[in-house]
DNA sequence: CTGAAAGCGCTAACAA
DNA sequence: TTGTTAGCGCTTTCAG
């Protein structure tokens, strides 16, 4: 079968031969030109870019890949549910992948179950994929899988991936210890938690943080109360607080149920922060806007993406050599009208946060 | 340079060459398998099977790609803001494009500008897919891209791609106006409009169906407002509003706009619904938790995307035949406590709703 | 129903 | 600084 290339007959996709034709150089310096590989003269790299753009040439990765053994590609493993948390932190994902070289191929799991996360990995290894972020997994069971490319864990302990696994996190339980110091150093003798499930790391951690926060100060740890992330699950968390009448703050594991959980709360005639002060999780903008406006912790999403990732692709390029150190992640704490000194009580530090709009960011 | 295989030396990763030795069968006979081809008797298929399992054999996709010129994924050129919509409609494409047999290759543009869109399907053609969907484009300006694959426009008149573009959409003109015959219905003698960025195809239909609801009923058509689908952007709007006595009723192009403008209306004084009518446009569950709860309109992502993924892909697979003809999406009006009839009146066909929490659906 | 040979378009190693 | 020679691992002809 001849092939008529440039005239005549179907306009084939240019390939590099085409390129290296038209600039007079061989299939070879057209690579390195395209991969800015050094060793070529500063000429004969413009001839070639001008070669290419006049064709209209685009690379073929498969053809690259299947040669070199790297696919460029990075895939992620989310999960399939559109919270504001878990969306943010993807596009933080592709952000930092993409800015990094890297195509980002993703899969979702329904619930991270370990046998989703497990298929999961194995299609995108399938697929080709030279690193793999897993973000917030779960808890229990164990993953199997044979894996051969190096394995971020965002917010998570390696769950596989033996010595090719790198961990980064958002610092929950920093920003968990923060919102409940927020409470206590606003006069409340304790606070009580609203958890997301218990099986989600996610969730641990921010236990965690909590009762680090109240064991520092030698108070009263109350009972953990679990939800499963949705505003429905704050809201029956909340009915159930609401008959407490000693509950006096609450911090709540995302912006989701702490906003069923006031609504519980004011429908039972508790009022919020008047009566019970409630702290959400994550830092979705839109609660700035409800009544009363949410005080919450915002996660570092981006920072979080960004640093996570600089061990992933350390890992991918350079094996073998030292991980370079994480930085700090920022603690945001984003005080709003949510949150107030407990009623009998004039022992908070500032003055009283009542404004009703807009928010005011502190870093703690 | 020889290379040793199965045992000794480095446990190299097991080719198709090693699964059909093991089988006993040709490299071609086991590639028949794994692609579901027929005329594989199922005796040789099993053994196949089995040799490959115990091998931990995984096929490599580039290699598959570069030999038969197809990649078998698609990419989605998604909006980067991690907005309940946008985040809601990706997990959607996601789980469908999966489920028929694709992976998904993702890049986010910043806020869909054609010069971002254009360097996002570049980027995604050199990764290399057999299709391409574009969501919720915006206006103006005109794409620039050569592209030889198949294109779906997801909520948006083809913008490129000459023959090989398909559509679908939400339907968002319908729930537009299934909004807004809603506030009519309660008896509201008008309804004013809070639309998304004029720039975006998905805030024109909305203002489209707005607009035919209110002509079909001979209504007046007050002047529109415009946002940027925040809630900042929302209480703006609502500040605005709230000046105007007028106003009863507001039919608004996103949830989160709605709750910025019911917070502006609420602190002028306004109350919602008893003063002010409003609705959104999404369907956030949280927002049956806010007070009031949210009365919505909810977009069926799951059905579009399948409705556009079915398009496309038999574009993909049967170049040239008929494209399969649509079926009709689903319009869900989430009735909740943010509209009732107007104050003065007692026109509304139903009773009103003003139960405080969960939220009644029904189909328009 | 099964197999043998010939590439897909690129990069790796080596040479010049 | 550049070119030559071999493949990467699979699917595609085309024969059996």
């Amino acid at each position: 079968m001849t092939r008529v290339v440039g005239r005549g007959g179907s306009p084939s996709v240019p390939r590099s031969a085409d390129v290296a034709r038209l600039a007079g150089v061989s299939r070879k310096t057209v690579s390195r030109v395209l991969n800015n590989e050094p060793y070529v003269s500063a000429d004969v790299r413009r001839r070639v870019i001008e070669a290419a753009e006049e064709l209209g040439y685009r690379l073929n990765n498969a053809a690259r890949a299947l040669a070199s053994g790297r696919t460029r590609s990075i895939g992620a493993v989310a999960l399939g549910t559109a919270g504001y948390g878990t969306a943010s932190l993807l596009v933080a994902i592709e952000k930092v992948v993409r800015g990094s070289g890297y195509a980002l191929r993703v899969v979702n799991t329904l619930d991270g179950e370990p046998d989703d996360i497990a298929g999961a990995v194995d299609s995108l290894l399938e697929q080709g994929v030279d690193g793999i972020i897993v973000s917030e997994p779960i808890v229990e069971g164990e993953v199997s899988v044979r894996v051969d490319v190096p394995v971020l864990f965002l917010g998570a302990p390696p769950a596989f991936g033996g010595s090719r696994a790198v961990t980064a996190g958002v610092g929950a339980d920093l920003l968990a210890g923060a919102a409940t110091d927020h409470l206590l150093d606003l006069g409340h003798q304790t606070v009580h938690h609203l958890a997301g499930p218990l099986r989600w790391y996610a969730a641990r951690d921010r236990v965690e943080g909590w009762r680090t926060a109240l064991t520092a100060r030698g108070r009263h740890q109350p009972p953990l109360l679990e939800g499963d992330w949705s505003a429905a699950s704050g809201y029956l968390a909340g009915r159930e607080l609401a008959a407490d009448s000693e509950v006096t703050a609450v911090f709540v594991s995302g912006d989701d149920m702490a906003i069923g959980l006031i609504h519980a709360l004011t429908e039972a005639g508790r009022r919020v922060p008047h009566d019970v002060s409630v702290i959400g999780f994550d830092g979705n903008p839109v609660f700035a806007y409800v009544t009363p406006p949410l005080t919450t912790v915002r996660q570092p999403f981006d920072a979080a993406a960004r640093e996570g990732l600089k061990l992933l692709i350390h890992t991918i390029e350079e094996p073998g050599t030292e991980v370079p150190s994480a930085s700090d992640l920022p603690v945001e704490l984003v005080v709003r009208a949510s949150t107030a000194p407990p009623r009998s009580s004039s022992a908070g530090q500032r003055t009283s946060p009542s404004r009703s709009h807009p928010s005011q960011r502190s870093q703690a």
